[in-house]
DNA sequence: TATTGTTATACTCTATAACTATA
DNA sequence: TATAGTTATAGAGTATAACAATA
């Protein structure tokens, strides 16, 4: 069996009996790790939770509502006012009422959070450059593709 | 500029100016949350968080000590004793004395624990098959390659 | 002395339930 | 009545600091 989720060094050797899709399922997850691990590297650098990194990226060309913002990540409408309170209490991002609905609040980044998503992106870029220039522009190329076929086919 | 961290609908479309490395950073990145998400939902579902699940496949075949669980999920030691303690409470795993090193604790599966990392691991295979069938059998060994390559590189 | 693991403490993330205001 | 957002509360995840036991 495959390792799955990890690849820790293993006491023992085991047999390869996998098929050929449980090799794609973990590598797809071990590559997911690889790179949760480095975006929560930075977030804990600049003092910003996965969730709130996340927030910031998708803030960096939108203008979201409270409830949009929720259902998007999948959380609670209360677990966004949190999340929002404590980014907004850094000046990183602002609330506004919306225009159209009176009950309704939107959300976007401050000029302080536009810079630091910027920085973010640069750093990001750098630290997951070594990793992808393993591979030539070519094979770069087929895999942004082969990743942006799964992706598009997800209702996207 | 493209859209990094989320596949959100975007008020305005703006222009295509991010470069090729670009765009497979954001693939990446883009289909790391995917699967973080089947992987939390796969989690939620059975009370476990995401770092226990991982740590649960970690445990599917290997017996480690808190230290070096800790250090290979880059948590604190103090850490580790809350999340063992929770999840040995529910049975799943169990902690016994190391044979050589009388400070250590050795964590393993309980047979109980195991069961549910090989349903969790079959229920993983299920929900990402849709999205990796979407490729054809060649299209999925070239994905996977092309993946381990990176992740080799990564100290493997 | 250094390492392994735990305890105590504090803060963030998250969900549920109850609430207010607007549609 | 239904939806948008907040507040209150509770549990889990995380880190820091201090500690006990062993090497």
């Amino acid at each position: 069996m495959s390792s799955w989720v990890s690849k820790m060094a293993k006491a023992k050797p085991s047999k390869q009996s996998a098929a050929q899709s449980d090799g794609l399922l973990d590598a797809l997850v071990q590559a997911s790790f690889v790179t949760m691990a480095v975006l929560n590297k930075i977030g804990a650098e600049n003092d910003l939770s996965l969730t709130q990194l996340r927030v910031c990226g998708i803030l960096r060309d939108r203008r979201p509502r409270m409830a949009g913002l929720a259902a998007h990540l999948g959380l609670e409408k209360s677990t966004m006012t949190g999340l929002i309170d404590r980014a907004e209490k850094r000046g990183l991002l602002a609330r506004a009422p919306s225009a159209e609905d009176g009950r309704a609040t939107e959300v976007f980044l401050t000029n302080e959070g536009m810079k630091l998503v910027e920085r973010l992106y640069l750093q990001l870029k750098q630290e997951l450059s070594p990793v992808m220039d393993v591979l030539d522009s070519s094979e770069q190329r087929q895999l942004q593709q082969l990743l942006r076929r799964m992706l598009d086919s997800q209702e996207g």
